[in-house]
DNA sequence: GAGTTTACCGCACGATCGTACGGTATAATA
DNA sequence: TATTATACCGTACGATCGTGCGGTAAACTC
């Protein structure tokens, strides 16, 4: 398995080559684990995807550059399972909990990141003013996303072509 | 759970008020099971979904029909975990086997629907020519999918308002 | 150096799940 | 009617998983 269900405490000791005890002591409980999996995923999007476009220009330039780094990401398969969040909306959308929680709240700043750098390039007018934010965060988190498991389920990196080009067009229209 | 991984033959058993060996000894293995659902899903998705757009004219009045429809049902909820064969995606895209095979198939097809539509919207010259048209699928059954379990995780019903305007957009662009 | 914290281990329990095998009615068939 | 197939049941086994508890050795603190 893969993902945060797929996460399990006595695999995780057997990849550090520790028992099982050892590993659920360190966290008392498996939601504790899969929070701290959360945010060590989060962590590491952020290093590998926001922090290599953090010096480019506010806008469109740095939209642009996140997209791409976005699907290098992907493509990289940085971490197995393909998109850590997505993967965790798919497993937990329809399970009530903190585990749910969390990963809205992710959801929701990821949003609020990719809206706020929609609003710059429009405001500076290399965005048509008619393009409501939300619906472009929206199209490019959904673009990323079908990547990431089309490529995993397809094996054919041209999926990362369609995704790129489609960015473009929400990006220009 | 949810899925094709959180379907459970004991489960299923207490919902059809039987015993887990009757379930069992019906289908021989967990993978049929989950072979059987899979081909249930799609047909109830192909009931839902296509059948009321069949009628249409093919090409744009159909491809526009076809997601207002697919939406629908993804926002009526029809089936508890969303969007079926997205969250089988991403649920089996890392792990190989029939299922996966099975999965990738059903993809395939659905796509070769989506373009075959475009195609035709295109040699009408109600889309311009110079759209790729599996870039076009790609990205409305991205837009599906990320509304899907979109929604399950807000409870926003907003996120099928942007999905239909982002296919609009993808479908007049 | 005595006491305490920390990191890890070993073992065991209960729950869940897929799977297997033998049994028993009822229905179909010849 | 005799035979066979079908549908379902009861029980059991082995594997996996989360969890709890007592123990031990090293590290740290006073």
């Amino acid at each position: 398995m893969e993902g945060l269900g797929g996460l399990t405490i006595g695999g995780l000791a057997a990849e550090a080559e520790m028992r099982k005890s050892s590993v659920f002591s360190l966290f008392g409980s498996k939601q504790e684990l899969q929070l701290a999996a959360l945010n060590g995923a989060i962590a590491q999007f952020t290093e590998e995807v926001w922090v290599p476009v953090a010096d480019l220009e506010p806008g469109l330039e740095r939209l642009l550059g996140l997209c791409d780094s976005w699907l290098s990401y992907h493509q990289r398969g940085v971490l197995p399972g393909g998109c850590f969040l997505t993967t965790a909306s798919v497993e937990f959308d329809a399970r009530p909990g903190p585990l749910r929680d969390a990963i809205a709240a992710c959801m929701d700043r990821w949003y609020g990141v990719l809206e706020h750098e929609i609003e710059a390039a429009t405001s500076s007018g290399d965005l048509p003013s008619d393009l409501r934010p939300a619906d472009i965060a929206f199209e490019l988190n959904a673009l990323a996303a079908a990547a990431s498991y089309g490529f995993k389920l397809s094996d054919d990196p041209e999926v990362f072509e369609r995704a790129r080009r489609s960015m473009r067009r929400a990006l220009r229209a």
